[in-house]
DNA sequence: TAAGTATAAATTGTTAACAATTTGTTGAAG
DNA sequence: CTTCAACAAATTGTTAACAATTTATACTTA
């Protein structure tokens, strides 16, 4: 990982980690001042850091009220897993053969260390995979849409991937996936991919069921 | 259009209108202080605006060089149409029949307007059109990720939208669009929107094509 | 002239104080 | 007990000055 001197994008990673331990929990209020003392710094760089994760789908801000950890409902998660799979759909649709070699091997490390990670770093690889798949296009509009979706469903792929099966289930299902793309299989591909969304929905609604009880 | 008293956005509409008029150029840099000079206030504001327009796609920020209006090639163009189509195609699935009676109040108004609107009133009703067929829904989650889509298509589509004749096939297309959702006929909806979702680009293609001479 | 370097100017980043607004609290009136 | 108003506290919005950084300019040297 890359070291990034720009403040508000150091206090916003630190918000989002507060997010993901809920330290912070959804719908509470983020006080600037809070932050600012925290970080030892004045509220500019908190205010921006605001804006940055308004933009990555993690805050609410509304005018005058203040900055909010953004509420999801069940409804609005499968929107967003969907949303996602069909931004990765049209992607594949782009795929141009050879696919370049580094971008291979990147992907097939995230799948390779896929298969030891435990649940937090396979939420982030999860998405790193998605990531890289949706770059093999090379689309800058793509790329763009679903970095600002993917925040909140790494928040939330802990609670989805609950159990090793469920982990393991994922696991076999990207891999399929990678595989099908590497031989160029779109048709394939796109298949396997709705099915992943599919069970991915599925997993998290059995999730929600669970912590439900 | 109600009057908005939080200043960045004040600031941040007129940056746009700034950017549709072409006083500031694609690509151009957007001094912070020359726009708190021209509303009176400091700089505060006027960097909120800029985050605002971030998160919309207008304005591209690279920490310590500067805010830019961002540019969009023909590539990118295409694929914000593709983009939010597919999520409009989406929420086309979800309709939940009858549709609200002022909902679809609203949407005739639009295309009633549509009908007399010149080229700059057209854009700005065809996005709200697309808004709001994509509100029928009540998808939060698509409304969301279109909002942020939407303000650069504005931008571009007095490009698209040069001749009359142009204009005047959009707006057929339109009509054809909303009787077919109106009337419930899901599938055909989605296939006259794949249909107008191509013939935008092919006149984008076009318009683009004149203005290289 | 070209490339590189020191300097100056312009611009963004940050801060701390103050203003405006919202939120919370108390107490009086019904 | 509830409702409402007045006040107090907390919080966001804005400002102006200063710091850090980038960009432009002029100058030196080869």
């Amino acid at each position: 990982m890359e070291v990034d001197k720009h403040l508000p994008k150091i206090i916003a990673s630190q918000i989002v980690t507060d997010i993901i331990n809920n330290v912070l929990e959804s719908g509470e209020k983020v006080i600037e001042e809070r932050y600012a003392n925290s970080f030892g710094t004045s509220r500019g760089p908190v205010r921006e850091a605001l804006y940055i994760l308004e933009n990555e789908g993690m805050i609410e801000r509304i005018p005058k009220r203040g900055s909010f950890v953004k509420k999801y409902n069940r409804q609005d998660l499968c929107d967003l897993f969907e949303v996602r799979g069909s931004l990765e759909n049209m992607s594949l649709s782009r795929l141009k053969y050879p696919l370049q070699e580094d971008q291979v091997n990147e992907i097939d490390q995230i799948i390779s260390d896929m298969a030891t990670a435990n649940m937090e770093v396979y939420a982030q690889l999860n998405n790193d995979f998605h990531y890289k798949v949706l770059s093999l296009s090379g689309n800058e509009v793509y790329k763009n849409i679903f970095s600002r979706l993917g925040t909140p469903l790494i928040t939330l792929q802990k609670l989805v991937l609950e159990t090793p099966e469920s982990v393991k289930q994922s696991y076999e299902e990207h891999k399929m996936l990678w595989k099908a793309i590497k031989v160029g299989k779109i048709n394939l591909a796109k298949a396997v991919l709705e099915d992943h969304i599919e069970s991915g929905k599925r997993r998290f609604y059995e999730a929600v069921e669970k912590n439900k009880k």
